[in-house]
DNA sequence: CGAGGAGCGA
DNA sequence: ACGTCGCTCCTCGA
């Protein structure tokens, strides 16, 4: 069921470092009281709480809703709630993810079981290849076990280290996939054992008998405002091609000749960019509907072929993201000086852009936190720090923050001025998921148009006083695989 | 049960 | 010595 913990959030606008709160340790802290603890009603997790005597199961949830009223009343009382951030965006979002929690998602029962026959083919198949190759059998998903293997019996070339070992994560293994096949099939291994134990196998137990997934959105856990999903996480559903997709086709509507319609921010993060440091080669840009990542091509390398445009692509990213010349060039496989080199030409490209991250990092230095476009505030106590890597990585932080945490309100204000159109309407359709820059909705077939034209608006226009719209892609289909 | 490694998304 | 965060799975040793 949804969780109404998030009433509490100001408890995080009030302290931000303190990450890991729970409604136990308030009730402790704020009230002396101790709380019954789910793993006592259900003998440390070993009976399921639909098996909790009534009578303890009772306790247990009534007392869960008094003390988060007994907090939300508390928090009224000091006008905690006076904050702006908080009345505009985090409250109203409440009502909006609890609404969505309890759409639930429908999942096609058949679909992951088709997919599971394949995924379970395939591992088999790789198992035998990788034993045939290693003429040994061991256990492909331990790591210690592998590098034995591929290290110490087959004396393949090691490379990185871990904690405990040797690393063969999916980085090291592809190095090694041209000369040594065992190494490929290890990484295929891998991903079809990931799919097929996450995405199949997970969510078929997560699945109710009317095959419907209660997912639960978090608003406080992420240091960015971002929501994060759990039981199951729906925001880290497989995207590729191939076996993969077929995870995102089980993803059905609800009904017959329902649809599934998903709404995505495209590039919202440079369009905010763009906005918050009003560069005139970025705004007109987007304004002239260029292909942002084209146009950053072009502007760097006097042209746009695919080549430079999956170049300009990373050098875009970086900017949001705000990795240093060296992770660039990790990222694009060239040389630490010629990343420099095209961070520099960016620069040059959108000359705003480099004055907006300077001014926002003069300004952390001095007031100690960077701002939001709403006037949320991130403080960064070491962006002064005697240590230069540290302090670098600060710089960082605060030239992407504003960045990042904007594009979260975003979508967080569109959502709900979304479920207030759904609602003034009267309209059937449910909106069931949020992927971060993606809305998805289980749509009545009778409101496609209404939908589609709708909420496109909204999206777009969140920024009511922006430069620019934003841009949102809409594509339709029988389930959530859709166009993409 | 918890740490560590790995991999998925944005 | 560098992108980051959050979630989930598996193994392995306590």
């Amino acid at each position: 069921m949804a969780k109404f913990y998030d009433t509490l959030i100001w408890e995080y606008i009030k302290k931000p470092w303190q990450r890991w709160l729970s409604l136990d340790k308030l009730a402790k802290s704020y009230f002396d009281y101790q709380m019954i603890g789910y793993k006592d009603v259900t003998e440390n997790n070993k009976v399921d709480f639909k098996d909790v005597d009534l009578m303890f199961a009772a306790d247990y949830s009534a007392e869960d809703v008094y003390i988060t009223n007994k907090l939300y009343q508390k928090q009224k009382k000091e006008k905690i709630t006076d904050n702006e951030v908080l009345q505009s965006i985090e409250i109203p979002l409440l009502e909006v993810l609890k609404d969505m929690e309890l759409c639930w998602v429908k999942v096609s029962r058949d679909k992951l079981k088709w997919t599971w026959v394949l995924l379970e083919n395939e591992v088999d198949r790789l198992e035998k290849e990788i034993y045939k190759l290693a003429w040994e059998e061991f256990n492909i998903k331990s790591p210690k076990q592998v590098w034995e293997v591929l290290f110490w019996k087959l004396w393949l070339p090691k490379w990185k280290k871990t904690k405990t070992g040797w690393s063969v994560n999916s980085e090291v293994l592809l190095n090694l996939a041209n000369e040594f096949p065992i190494a490929k099939d290890i990484v295929d291994y891998r991903h079809y054992s990931k799919l097929l134990s996450t995405y199949v196998e997970g969510l078929i137990k997560l699945m109710d008998d009317n095959d419907m997934v209660y997912t639960s959105y978090n608003a406080t856990v992420t240091s960015t405002w971002r929501l994060s999903s759990t039981d199951p996480n729906l925001q880290n559903i497989p995207v590729w091609n191939g076996v993969s997709s077929q995870i995102r086709e089980a993803f059905i509507s609800r009904w017959e000749d329902w649809k599934i319609m998903a709404f995505d921010y495209s590039q919202v993060e440079v369009r905010v960019l763009a906005i918050m440091s009003w560069d005139e080669n970025l705004l007109w840009a987007f304004k002239q509907w260029f292909d942002i990542h084209s146009r950053t091509s072009e502007l760097i390398f006097w042209d746009f072929s695919s080549e430079n445009r999956k170049l300009a692509k990373a050098i875009n990213f970086w900017v949001i993201y705000g990795i240093s010349a060296f992770g660039l060039n990790k990222m694009i496989n060239s040389w630490v000086k010629q990343a420099q080199i095209y961070i520099d030409k960016f620069y040059e490209s959108y000359p705003k852009v480099k004055d907006f991250f300077e001014k926002t990092i003069e300004v952390a230095r001095e007031k100690w936190y960077v701002e939001t476009m709403f006037g949320r505030r991130r403080y960064i106590w070491w962006i002064n720090d005697s240590n230069s890597l540290i302090r670098q990585s600060a710089e960082r932080e605060a030239m992407n923050m504003p960045i990042q945490w904007t594009s979260a309100d975003v979508v967080k204000k569109a959502m709900i001025e979304v479920a207030d159109f759904l609602e003034k309407k009267w309209l059937k359709s449910k909106m069931i998921m949020q992927v971060h820059d993606e809305l998805v909705f289980d749509v009545y077939k009778w409101e496609e148009e209404v939908l589609e034209k709708n909420v496109k608006g909204i999206m777009e226009g969140v920024l009511k006083n922006a430069p620019i719209e934003l841009k949102v892609d809409v594509w339709i289909s029988d389930n959530w695989g859709g166009a993409k």
